[in-house]
DNA sequence: ATCAAAATCAATCTAAATCGATCAAAATGA
DNA sequence: TCATTTTGATCGATTTAGATTGATTTTGAT
């Protein structure tokens, strides 16, 4: 076996291959080999992984990125595990709305399971800041309230100062928050500093926070910080929580629910 | 079998696909091997397939685009003589869009045939009420702001006075108005109260208000009076429009355009 | 309306690319 | 050193794409 002077370790090497396919898109299994230097069979393998911890869905001949953008196949994706788990969350969330009530939306993938779920409910009016969420119910269902602003095309999701304008005039009585990342220490954070002023500000104008977000989004620390664990009243999350976390949190008063 | 050198992957050749004929409402298969440079066998397997997925729907000799929902009514209708007049109109406002303008589009089926040129361009900041305008910019093109507000079902626009909130806000140099009638007395007249006011309000925060309306329109009176033709600095319309009403108009000051 | 020619389609088959499983070689860490 | 993990190579199995052929649909002329 002849190797180059630095050999990627493995996890570096499929960060690479995850940040490639990401970029791409869609990249084949050839050019990745070419790329990082490695056989095939390592590439497979790869993808492999990355496909089980849903950073990507193989295709035959390469692999599609199913972060940002053309992830409108979140929905096809029945055998996906992590998108099964993003279901049951949903779904368990969505037995908390309550009649006649209002509920804020937020984007992503586990709300908009949500957002499919509220289709048949007319008694509730749903506020959402995300483009998709609107989509779901823009045929039939509850009474839409959009927050306007500016179009984040990576998170299809309306942020910026305009947005506010609009937040600032309402209230709900449920939010159901995504989020990139929580730990015990920073609480909860996401990818882009607008984002997270949205989150921020739908939190204060909630009589109730309900953050969905399955165990692998634990002990992760993104970029932009959205708000301390003292504005989340319910966690929504998976058994794969660590057992100490959920301890943890429950002894501060935040309810947690484990599918 | 002979393979060039980058065979695009499955996957990524299906959404070539499907947005090449959800851009031109309808596509050959003939037209698109050429395009894809793959066989007619291989078109017909991913119509298929997107026909599953209830992405296109497959006629003899090609695939009509099944998203955007217009398409089944407005896009699709090429013979159709109104649908072409529109698409004239929407041509000729286009030409109109500066560089580095910002620019409103309203509702209705003249602003959508903008709102897809509008595509290409990055230079321009489109604002919007209109979730079928948001929808055609989603994926690529200029920065767009959209209105927010509560949900209008039936002419998929954001209405209601949170709308204000975002528009009080906001200044453009163009405004590109549709409309439901348009007489020489009452001025300008839509179906929908909220509608109607949220118009109003962007034609006061423009520099210039155009407005998009086919001969059809021409002296219908509708529910909700939109404003007075001194608002108006231009109208774009067809040769159909009678001689005495372009004549007035143009009296009135009121650039008038006939296609 | 009827028919025939042309175009398009669906089904089948073949070749090529890709894949998954297995095993051997290499690297890693105790 | 030896055990463990990781990587690379091989080979039969699977998947995909292109070509062919007969069936179906559309078109245009009567």
């Amino acid at each position: 076996m002849i190797q180059e002077a630095h050999p990627a370790l493995a996890p570096e090497r499929r960060d690479r291959i995850r940040i490639l396919v990401r970029e791409e898109g869609v990249t084949r299994v050839e050019d990745l080999r070419k790329n990082l230097n490695v056989s095939v069979a390592t590439i497979r393998r790869d993808l492999e992984i990355l496909e089980e911890e849903g950073k990507v869905k193989r295709v035959h001949g390469g692999a599609v990125s199913m972060e940002s953008r053309l992830e409108e196949s979140v929905f096809d994706d029945k055998t996906n595990q992590a998108s099964k788990q993003k279901k049951r969350i949903a779904e368990d969330a969505y037995s908390l709305v309550g009649h006649e009530e209002s509920v804020f939306l937020d984007g992503g993938s586990t709300t908009l399971f949500m957002a499919r779920l509220l289709q048949q409910r007319t008694d509730v009016t749903v506020v959402t800041n995300s483009l998709r969420a609107v989509q779901e119910l823009s045929d039939s269902g509850p009474r839409v309230i959009f927050t306007g602003g500016e179009l984040r095309r990576i998170s299809q999701t309306m942020v910026g100062p305009l947005s506010s304008a609009v937040l600032e005039q309402i209230r709900v009585d449920k939010a159901f928050m995504g989020t990139m990342g929580f730990c015990l220490k920073n609480g909860i954070s996401t990818t882009d500093p607008n984002e997270a002023y949205v989150k921020r500000q739908i939190a204060e104008h909630a009589s109730q926070v309900i953050l969905l977000a399955d165990s692998s989004k634990a002990e992760k620390v993104s970029f932009a910080r959205v708000s301390d664990w003292d504005q989340v009243d319910i966690l929504i999350s998976d058994h794969d929580l660590p057992k100490d976390f959920v301890k943890t949190l429950r002894k501060r008063g935040i309810k947690v629910r484990l599918l």
